[in-house]
DNA sequence: GTCTAAGCGGAACAGTATTCCGTTTTTATA
DNA sequence: TATAAAAACGGAATACTGTTCCGCTTAGAC
């Protein structure tokens, strides 16, 4: 066994001299339904735990609100940080998929102009993660990677097709984009509800009519 | 009693229905003098220990080391930040002061280059302590204000002086230099020694010869 | 149905902050 | 200097935490 640097404990390949069995069966079999279930519910409700009692919940709680004992938690989580980056990964993940549903059901610019709303709830829900990112806990070292892994290419995807349908300018860079809307998040922080949204609507807006400058 | 936003524990006015009695006597009296002694004994201690072993060093070493119960740290710091604070506060107030000393013993300039490696050592010692302060305790919210309080008006005298002597330039805000310098030491966290201050020193050397730039 | 090991639960451990209260020490007063 | 009241002290006890350990349960292959 070793620890894969998403923090779950996964079975290493077990010595495979004895040859012939199917490594489909090998794969599916490997991991207990009941495991798999566990894990599952551990996970959502982790992500609730910590969004209303902030990312320093007690692991008993969380333990308890799933309906599972400590020790399972410990198995499936080694150290109470690989939960939280666990958490924050999903976090990521259903936040870049969003842009395959978004692209799926609206035209090109709505369905940018809707992600970058998405993208700013995000950003503004995780500030207590952002916190225990600069912990220095090593469990948290590969997030930041990660994160632009995943959210870089939805965004570019959501980007590039708004250009080609003529319906924004196409000097802007994913990247500066995501960092934008971050700190306008951060900064519009303690200003009043909506802020953010408008901020960010400015964006988009201007994603559309503005001059390329430089 | 209530808290000081300082964190230390303060005896409020007793009423003073009774009038007559000195007011000296009354305010000098307050304090045993035991009590001040391991006070100053467990800041001093706390600031070694922190300075050793990192802020997150336990309330229990640092009172073995000051040579007191940990009640009296308890006492005197109703909570574990507070003492924080307190040792970030202290740590404040002697690199303001320091700009008096090195203003009474040196020419303006000198005073001001070596204060300004007085502060970069400062700000670069205390990284540490910058991640306690972003961790949402209340009872580090004033320290950012008293940081102000104390250290502009510290370098604005030394700036002041050295601009009435003539030996620098007079266009430049003692905000922007503390702000400066703060950055410079920040991103030359990981750099081989002696690299934060040679920036500081060529900040200083700007200070003396740059043209006024807007 | 049986067997095996993956998975489970939670008591036990270790280490922390914080509280509580009987004891000691200071200091005002005589 | 002797005395008493109040202030401060010390540290055992409490209350939570994260984490480990291991006997018991149960899914799943045969």
């Amino acid at each position: 066994m070793f620890r894969f640097a998403s923090g779950c404990v996964v079975n290493d390949q077990t010595d495979d001299s004895d040859g012939g069995m199917e490594p489909r069966a090998r794969a599916d079999r490997r991991v207990r339904a009941d495991a798999r279930r566990n894990l599952d519910t551990l996970l959502q409700t982790a992500m609730a735990v910590f969004a209303s009692s902030g990312v320093d919940a007690p692991v008993r709680e969380i333990a308890e609100r799933a309906g599972v004992g400590i020790g399972t938690v410990y198995r499936h989580f080694p150290q109470r940080s690989d939960l939280i980056a666990a958490v924050f990964r999903r976090e990521i993940d259903a936040c870049a998929d969003a842009a395959s549903t978004l692209a799926a059901g609206h035209r090109p610019f709505d369905a940018l102009a809707n992600w970058m709303q998405r993208y700013a709830a995000f950003v503004a829900a995780k500030r207590g993660l952002a916190k225990a990112l600069h912990s220095g806990d090593p469990a948290f070292d590969s997030l930041p990677g990660y994160f632009d892994q995943r959210l870089r290419p939805a965004l570019r995807r959501l980007l590039d097709e708004a250009t080609d349908a003529g319906e924004i300018r196409a000097d802007v860079d994913a990247d500066e984009l995501l960092g934008a809307v971050a700190s306008l998040c951060m900064s519009a922080h303690n200003a009043g509800s909506g802020r953010a949204e408008r901020m960010v609507a400015l964006l988009v807006d201007g994603l559309r009519h503005g001059a390329k400058s430089s």
